[in-house]
DNA sequence: GGTTAGCAATCAACAGACACGAGTGCTAAC
DNA sequence: GTTAGCACTCGTGTCTGTTGATTGCTAACC
């Protein structure tokens, strides 16, 4: 059957209604609608040809018309107009004096909670290749080291060393100097059995020291590379603006998600190979739990391997003009101050 | 009116039987039990005192009773009686090799929430006095220097710092001695004017470099001293497990509350005063949200101020036996791996 | 005087009956 | 191809009657 523009500009019609309202629309109710000048009767004969179609639904007899997860996807691809957004808003952040990346991946998450009145969530950066920049080793107390371990992106950890014996301070230097000079700009996977005995063996006396070091690196690199990462969100307590997804155990089963930073990962990470925003809608998403929600990511890019995911959570029925626009805006001002000069810092 | 023996007996198994149940209690249920022969009509006829006396109502006519706020403090403080627990559980996280203290207070909320089945929330600990007990000042790239700060107890927090001239290494080193020989032991309160300007003047050309070194000093000790304190969660979707927290919008109520740090450490640390455990039922808790919800709170310790709060969220009919002996248990182990001797490291 | 059996009264919860309104599908006329 | 009109469907809200649990009261009992 013919998609006609009659039938495009009903179902655009339907649609944004049911954005704004939440219930199901009726034929009457498009056909009160100016610039469309035909009754409701007309409007009933081209919904027929719309249901036919799988492009919206009567969720029963005597109700009005819902868009199916196809309508939604149609409007998303193809009637969806661009806004263009106030900025204001959203570099307010950026323009603050740079502070670590979590404090600016959170104030993130808030702005696009507030924003939208959706769940935001920011997913912490991965390191795709985590080469160490630093370690520094220092005495705390009488009988413990502190080793500090800085990796590419400038994202620096920490790791108390108990020690037996007492360095000197001139010994703790000449640590220093060795691990750096074997170990700087090498990554996890460089590190073979083989430079490490070398560099024990090169520690004299302090191999064991050495070891714990090489334990320390390994857990505290390994681990940011391996786990899922940190998961920054705002406004989880938006869906209960929205009765289809507060509704029986609805909420309690997408909040038990959105509260597993795994699941979210995989979320957001699904066929993120190119790069631009993605919309799944309802069955589009993995997770049953989320059946009645549509989810809007992007990945966002600090640039030195710094990317992590934005995701906008909210339901089917999602201003995703707003939404859209919201996220493209926000990564074309990030791209314009993070990758025009190089970053003060991080 | 008296309170005696029979009546006690009557009020303790209407309270354990509606924590088991949730329903109202009828008179005939509490009659069946065994230890009490006498019948329903007896039963109901102390009923009456007891909501006379304002430990019982009924939620309706013709409705069994159910405990008052008052009821369920009198258990709470008389009638409930001490259950010793197993304590492998308990300490298998304290018996691990010690981790940072922020991991040792995300597995105590996690091991309190799936112990209990209500929702677990631990506050980070709010450093009473912060000395200082190490700066270290490191080259991380050309225009780039990374300060350490770690303060008493060992939470080391780092600040990187643009430089315009470069330094060489013996004046790094040079600046390493002047700042901790001048800042070790001193807390935020003890620097004075008089000291920051000596001190600068004894840095000679670095003296920018210290002043951002001091300024990165108060706005990480700073921080930490005033802004609510991290707060760790688990089982948050438990409230979901009883109906009487999850109906209507009572679930969202709470949940908003729970997701408000400032929030969440005002309710724990109401008159906080002396030691031991807290239990605020119902009303006695300061938020309008959380009616229906007891709360038992205590301190914990880790030696060398870093103390914080415990707290387990559920509902009034909360199995307070269970918790209040896991919590006592939790603190006296606690007590004994790190105020006997000194731990190994945190 | 305390205890108990018996009984009427109360009320939530549930199910069936009914009217109402929104909305559709169909048909005949334009 | 479009429209008016009408019968039909179905969710929603209201009312009513029934059922079952539980109470309060009273009179009898120990």
């Amino acid at each position: 059957m013919e998609l006609d523009n009659r039938k495009i500009q009903i179902l655009k019609a339907i649609i944004e209604t049911y954005l704004e309202t939440g219930e199901p629309v009726g034929s009457r109710t498009i056909s009160k609608i100016n610039g469309l000048n035909v009754s409701s009767a007309t409007i009933r004969n081209e919904m027929v040809d719309l249901e036919e179609m799988g492009l919206i639904v009567q969720p029963h007899t005597s109700a009005g018309r819902v868009p199916t997860d196809k309508g939604y996807r149609l409007y998303v691809d193809r009637l969806m107009e661009e806004r263009t957004r106030d900025i204001s808003k959203l570099t307010r952040f950026f323009s603050r004096r740079m502070d670590r990346v979590e404090n600016v991946l959170k104030s993130m998450a808030n702005m696009l909670s507030a924003d939208t009145n959706y769940t935001a969530m920011v997913t912490g950066p991965r390191y795709m290749r985590n080469e160490l920049k630093l370690i520094q080793l220092a005495y705390l107390d009488a009988s413990h080291l502190i080793a500090v371990i800085v990796v590419e992106g400038n994202v620096a950890r920490n790791k108390i060393i108990p020690v037996k014996e007492r360095l000197t301070n001139e010994d703790l230097l000449k640590l220093n100097i060795l691990l750096n000079s074997a170990l700087q700009g090498k990554s996890l996977d460089d590190l073979t059995l083989k430079h490490i005995a070398r560099l024990k063996e090169e520690a004299g006396p302090y191999r064991d020291v050495v070891g714990e070091v090489l334990n320390a690196i390994s857990e505290v690199v390994y681990k940011e590379q391996n786990e899922p990462p940190e998961v920054y969100t705002s406004g989880k307590m938006n869906i209960f603006r929205y009765p289809e997804l507060a509704e029986g155990t609805m909420a309690e089963r997408i909040l038990t998600v959105l509260e597993d930073k795994g699941r979210i990962t995989d979320l957001f990470e699904r066929d993120s190979g190119s790069g631009g925003i993605r919309v799944y809608i309802g069955g589009e998403t993995p997770m049953p739990a989320m059946q009645n929600c549509a989810v809007v990511t992007t990945e966002y890019d600090f640039g030195k391997g710094l990317r992590g995911r934005i995701g906008i959570i909210g339901p089917k029925r999602m201003d995703y003009e707003h939404v859209v626009s919201t996220l493209k805006t926000l990564m074309e001002e990030m791209d314009r101050i993070y990758h025009a000069d190089n970053r003060e810092e991080m």
